[in-house]
RNA sequence: GGAGGCGUGGUGUAGAUGGCCUAACAUACGUGCCUGUCACGCACGAGAUCGCGGGUUCGACUCCCGUCGCCUCCGCCA
């Protein structure tokens, strides 16, 4: 049997007798002749069939969706797009599809957010979905690459904890075998321990889950965390040159090896990468600035929404911003050394949304320990944590980014829940 | 948790000052025609008691109340 050949790749192939499996993507019928567009995970290709030829019968009755195998002859054709084409002499189903509950290949997909779910093994095949989420894999392989190439070891951290990392009470609670357990809402106090336990530099990519009851285009209650947790950096600084390092190799890496689908989309993904490299706005200059430009009055605390938005506008779409106090940071947050009412940590607005969390940690034992008493925690609910730092634990620090919210921002999506394979929230908990 | 909006053939939409709705358009589906299409084209056909329940009215897809489902925004964060 002839090996398999695939839709985007026949430049090699011309002359020869391919044998392609796929998906019927597109039927025409044009009197003496029929054209079968195979789709595959490499492309589309088309086949062109003689009606009343020995294909006839199974011509007659394809459908839309037909898993298939084609065998014929490769050739350049210039009237084709992508310029090959399959003379076709069999034709086979492999599984036929029923009538679609919708059109999976229509240039834009057009089917409500809840009908494209319960039918996601359908609705993925488009090709937007298809590209959206080969662009997210690469994004994620980009950081994976990146990270090792700056010295981090890839970690894996318990989803299943004892305790919360940030307080508060977003945590999904599991029966562990009869006792209290939760999901673990991040893997913070892990990474960290694993900097101390002399790896220096750690990573990880992984679910992280929390039970808030939000019900907006940019929350779910689960998604894909990507961790840096680094030891022996001196200020927040060092974290936020290294994150604007990362984001350009991604760019580059999805113009070179993805620019398929990023043509697909139609869009740029460095659309909200400033050129002269991303500002960095003490949270009070950002305030300052959205009631000097915009005439925006926001109240203490954090940016809103809107607010986050405008200042994307204003900087050419990123920023970090920095400097934030106290009071809007967990415990851990380590504060600046000049002036100890702010934070060393930044937030990473892009697109208008908050893509990333970061800062320096408390490093210091008895100051970490205060921290927690001064929040009202008890030290001794943090015991492993807590105890992990009383052996010369180095400075240190890291952030968290959203990886659909990071691909969100580069591919210029709407709803998070286009950029999640099986999106988990107020509602939806199948498929 | 709060606010707003939407629900019409399989799908996506139009119709909304109540009567012209025997509910329209596109596409999908079925039948036929067409030698090179590019979301091919053309003709014909089938397909919806307008989410559900109640009310107002001579008359309701349209107005009112309730109910169910969904979406968006806000709070919170990644």
């Amino acid at each position: 049997m002839t090996e398999r050949a695939l839709a985007g790749r026949l430049a090699g192939l011309t002359g020869t007798e391919a044998r392609l499996q796929g998906w019927v993507h597109r039927i025409r019928r044009i009197g003496g002749v029929a054209f079968v567009l195979l789709r595959d995970r490499s492309g589309v290709v088309q086949t062109v069939f003689d009606p009343n030829g020995p294909a006839a019968a199974g011509l007659a009755a394809l459908n839309v969706e037909d898993a298939v195998e084609i065998k014929g002859v490769v050739r350049a054709e210039e009237r084709a797009q992508g310029g090959y084409e399959i003379a076709g002499k069999q034709l086979t189903v492999i599984a036929r599809a029923e009538v679609l509950p919708f059109e999976v290949n229509l240039p834009v997909l057009k089917v409500g957010q809840d009908l494209a779910l319960d039918n996601h093994p359908l609705s993925l095949r488009h090709l937007r979905n298809q590209a959206i989420f080969r662009l997210k894999a690469a994004i994620i392989a980009a950081f994976r690459d990146f990270s090792g190439a700056h010295g981090m070891v890839e970690v894996q951290t318990p989803k299943i904890v004892a305790t919360a990392t940030e307080g508060g009470a977003n945590l999904f609670p599991v029966d562990y075998l009869g006792r209290r357990a939760y999901l673990a809402q991040s893997p913070q106090f892990y990474k960290q321990l694993l900097v101390l336990a002399g790896f220096e530099r750690v990573f990880e990519v992984g679910p992280v889950y929390r039970a808030e009851p939000h019900n907006t285009s940019r929350h779910l209650n689960e998604f894909t965390s990507m961790d840096w947790e680094i030891g022996f950096i001196s200020t927040a600084s060092d974290l936020m040159d290294l994150e604007e390092e990362l984001l350009h190799t991604i760019v580059a890496r999805l113009r070179g090896n993805e620019a398929r689908h990023l043509e697909t989309l139609g869009v740029d993904p460095a659309a909200n990468l400033p050129a002269q490299g991303i500002p960095r706005v003490p949270l009070s200059e950002a305030r300052r600035l959205l009631a000097d430009r915009y005439g925006k009055e926001l109240p203490p605390g954090d940016l809103d929404p809107e607010g986050e938005r405008l200042l994307c506008e204003a900087t050419g779409g990123a920023a970090f911003v920095t400097d934030w106090p106290l009071a809007t940071r967990p415990a851990y947050a380590a504060p600046r050394e000049d002036r100890p009412e702010l934070t060393d940590s930044f937030d990473l607005l892009m697109g208008g949304i908050e893509v990333t969390t970061g800062g320096r940690r408390i490093h210091d034992y008895p100051k970490l320990r205060a921290s927690l008493e001064g929040r009202g925690l008890n030290p001794a609910s943090f015991g492993f944590y807590l105890d992990g730092f009383r052996y010369g634990a180095p400075p240190h620090g890291g952030l968290a980014i959203g990886a659909e919210r990071l691909t969100m921002a580069m591919l210029g999506l709407g709803n998070m829940r286009d950029a999640t394979l099986f999106p988990r929230d107020l509602e939806r908990l199948a498929p």
